[in-house]
DNA sequence: TGACACTGATTGTATATGCAACTAATATCG
DNA sequence: CGATATTAGTTGCATATACAATCAGTGTCA
C-alpha cells in the first residue's frame, strides 16, 4: 500500500515534471484523456470512470475551466446533471501535450524496466475493474 | 500511470475508512510505521526513505504533532535537522491501529487478488529501489 | 398533484502533496 | 578567520483529494 502510494507519487512527479512546460498536470492530463475520448459526458459517470470522487473531480474541472481547457454545460434532458466537453483550446493542449506525455511514458517504462511496466499495467486494470461492487 | 493513480486513491480509501475510527490516514501511518521502525531519525533522511518531499513530510508532522503522536527535536549534532520520534500516546496509537491495519490489508489483497498482490509489491519494491539516480 | 425520497453537483473543511523561495546553520576555501 | 556555498527545514502558494452537508432538480406514490 505504502508502495503502491510512494509508486504513484513518484509516477506523478514525474509526468508533472513533463508536461510543466504546457502548464499542465497529471491529474488534469487524466480527466483531459478522458473527455477527449468520450466527447460530451456526465459529470458523474466521467467521475466514475476515472475512480475520482464527484466532489474531487468537480475541484479539477474548475481549474481547468478556468484555464479554457473544457466547459461544462447543464444537460437539457436532467437539469441537475452537468456535461463536459473540451474547448478548441483545450483540444489543441491536447495535441501538444501528446508528445510530452510519450516522452513521460518513456520514462515511466524505463523507471519501472520494460517488461515489469506491462506486468504492472494489466494488474492495475485487472483490480480496477474488480473494484466498486 | 493513470491506473497507478487510480489504484492509489481506491487503496487510500481503503485503508482511511478501516483506519477512521482512530481517526489516522493511511499517509500518517506511512510516516509512523517508518517511525516506529527506526526510532529516532533526521526529517531528510526518514522522507528520503518514504519517498516524500520533505516539504510534504513536514506537513504531515504538523499534523501528528499537533494529534501528540510524535515529536520533533533539534539534532544536537547539527543545529538545522530535526530528529523525528514517536511519543508514547503515538506507540499506544501505532498498536491499535495494527489490527485495522491488517484488516484493510487483507481487503486489499482481496481486490487485488491474492497471488496478484505479491507480485504487485513486489515490482513496486524493484521500481521504488530504483528510483532516485 | 403535493409531500417526500432520491439523485447530481457543489461547497465547507481538512489533509496531502509538491515546487519555489526563504531562513538558519554548517561546511569550504582563499 | 571571513566570505561564500551548501544543506536542513519551513513557509507561501497552488492543486489534489475526500467526506459530509447542502442545494437543486427528478421521480414516486398515495
Amino acid at each position: 500500500m505504502f508502495r503502491v502510494r510512494a509508486l504513484s507519487r513518484t509516477l506523478t512527479a514525474l509526468y508533472d515534471e513533463e508536461l510543466r512546460p504546457l502548464g499542465l498536470r497529471a491529474s488534469q492530463m487524466n480527466v483531459m484523456t478522458a473527455v477527449a475520448a468520450r466527447g460530451e459526458e456526465r459529470l458523474s459517470t466521467l467521475a466514475d470512470r476515472i475512480a475520482l470522487e464527484p466532489s474531487s473531480l468537480s475541484r479539477i474541472l474548475d481549474v481547468m475551466r478556468r484555464n479554457g481547457w473544457v466547459e461544462t454545460v447543464t444537460d437539457p434532458d436532467d437539469e441537475r446533471a452537468r456535461l463536459v466537453r473540451m474547448t478548441d483550446a483545450g483540444n489543441a493542449l491536447y495535441a501538444e501535450a501528446a508528445p510530452l506525455w510519450r516522452r513521460a511514458q518513456t520514462r515511466a517504462r524505463n523507471l519501472l524496466g520494460r517488461e515489469d511496466a506491462d506486468v504492472f499495467a494489466e494488474l492495475a486494470n485487472r483490480s480496477l475493474s474488480r473494484r466498486a461492487p
